[in-house]
RNA sequence: GGAGAGAUGACCGAGAGGCUGAAGGUACCGGUUUGCUAAACCGGCAUACGUGGAAACGCGUAUCGAGGGUUCGAAUCCCUCUCUCUCCGCCA
């Protein structure tokens, strides 16, 4: 697959600014491969033959005549296919690590070169710029939201306790977010588990790339999910859709856990970076065709969620060396917390393309009855609680130092106001 | 956690070292025929990789849960693992 598309793929690492670092690994890629093929070719004639001698010792013994020379034929024949079974073996395997190693191709709506490129698309609302904005810590502690000290101390920094009305507001923004996807955007509601094994890690690709920024489960092969979209995703892997299936959309809450190892002192304050965060999570399985345009829809989910809330936000197309490594194109939606002076990244949407779906073979019969292809997939978050929090308690913040609650929220969290 | 049983094509289900890519059935697709909310009969009906070909398609290899082993030869024998089911224990 990669063999036919190496000029494609040269041109999207060359756009993320990552060509020259991969380009000798592409070329020991094409080594391997042309490798590969040819010891596959000198293994499945030596097999051929074997097959064919192992048939007339089978008929020689069936007559009652000896068959010794032939075995011997066969049996070295077996040996040579030993050694290179075990060649192909060692050249697939460092084959498939490299092909792992390799980001996806973006798309070219994606503007070239780094983070400086990155391209606002859209805003909404207005974000506000007076100075008399408390940071969210200092407002969730006050109003007795938040209790920092204790989820260190329990769990360690960057674990957070949520408490009365705050913890309430976590409960409400969970319910908000799914009934607003499942009623109103279409949305399967699944409840899904935290922890998954090697191979979903590495059907969406956190692995192999990321296993330092994930925790692992002691004694098991097993980690936390980082993601909603690990599970939702892998749901499907090693299986065939019927086309009248797609698209499929489907929606989780849960628990996201990330290790943010080499993150620390960027960002970490409050609420911005913890270890432990809950999300609503959207993921859509579409045909190839249609991908680019569902990604505008299910982003448009996402930013919903905002203006239900009234946070004013801006959404940025991400530029090539920016956009993650499995993904094709990528819109960020950030919203604007005054009081830390920050637009805060509350939700990525991408487009997987069928990066995911390869590794996790997730396919779809064609309504035509096609052979079965790749289905894309997308996901995105829909959205993150504690910087959605954070921005509510800054930017719904008034004079008096409550918190403004939308009418929205309001009607979950019983109260309109936090004080 | 302990004991036992099992995993074969879309599905059901045979096979118990070579003649099995895999009987038979169901479903599905194409055809014939009987004139009718259908039956009978005939044919077709896996995937991946490699290779040849413009293509139709041909050839080779692999695949009977996964991985290893025994053997000239494994769906079939041995080992490990995964999953499912039954019983016991434990537990929200």
């Amino acid at each position: 697959m990669v063999r036919e598309h190496i000029d494609a793929l040269r041109a999207g690492l060359r756009r993320r600014g990552v060509l020259d670092a991969l380009s000798p690994t592409i070329d020991r890629a094409v080594a391997l491969d042309r490798s590969r093929r040819e010891t596959i070719q000198a293994v499945e004639e030596r097999k051929a033959a074997r097959n064919a001698v192992s048939q007339q010792v089978g008929q020689r013994k069936r007559a009652g005549e000896p068959a010794d020379d032939l075995q011997q034929e066969s049996r070295a024949l077996g040996e040579e296919i030993a050694r290179l079974d075990r060649e192909l073996a060692e050249t697939e395997g460092a084959l498939s690590a490299i092909l792992l190693e390799l980001p996806n191709v973006t798309l070219d709506q994606v503007p070239e070169g780094g983070e400086e490129n990155n391209a606002v698309v859209r805003t909404w609302g207005i974000p506000r710029t007076d100075a008399r904005v408390a940071p969210h810590w200092d407002v969730g502690t006050r109003l007795g939201l938040i209790d920092f000290e204790r989820g260190a101390k329990i769990s360690g920094s960057g674990f957070i306790v949520f408490r009365k009305l705050g913890a309430r507001l976590v409960r409400s923004l969970m319910n908000l977010m799914l009934d607003v996807h499942t009623r109103d955007h279409g949305y399967e509601e699944t409840w899904v588990p935290v922890v998954v094994n090697r191979a979903s890690m590495t059907g969406t690709a956190q692995l192999p790339k990321f296993e330092e920024d994930m925790y692992a489960l002691k004694g098991e092969d097993a980690f936390l999910i980082p993601t909603a979209e690990v599970p939702l995703t892998n749901l499907y892997r090693d299986e065939v859709l019927p086309e009248s299936e797609l698209p499929k959309a489907l929606t989780a809450y849960s628990p996201c856990f990330r290790r943010e190892a080499g993150a620390a002192g960027k960002d970490t304050r409050g609420l911005l970076r913890v270890h432990e965060f809950d999300k609503v999570e959207l993921v859509r399985y579409v045909t190839p065709e249609t991908s680019a345009e569902q990604l505008e829809l299910l982003t448009d989910h996402a930013e919903k969620i905002l203006r239900l809330l009234e946070l004013p936000y801006r959404v940025t197309r991400l530029a090539s060396g920016d956009t993650g490594f499995a993904s094709a194109h990528t819109y960020d939606l950030e919203t604007y917390a005054p009081g830390v002076g920050k637009w805060l990244e509350v939700s990525s949407c991408s487009n997987f393309t069928d990066f995911q779906a390869r590794r996790a073979n997730i396919r779809y019969k064609p309504a035509d009855g096609g052979k079965p292809r790749f289905i894309h997939t997308l996901n995105g978050s829909g959205l993150a609680f504690p910087r959605v929090i954070a921005s509510i308690l800054e930017h719904h913040q008034q004079d008096d130092g409550s918190v403004r609650i939308p009418a929205a929220l309001s009607t979950y969290l019983g109260a309109e106001r936090l004080s």
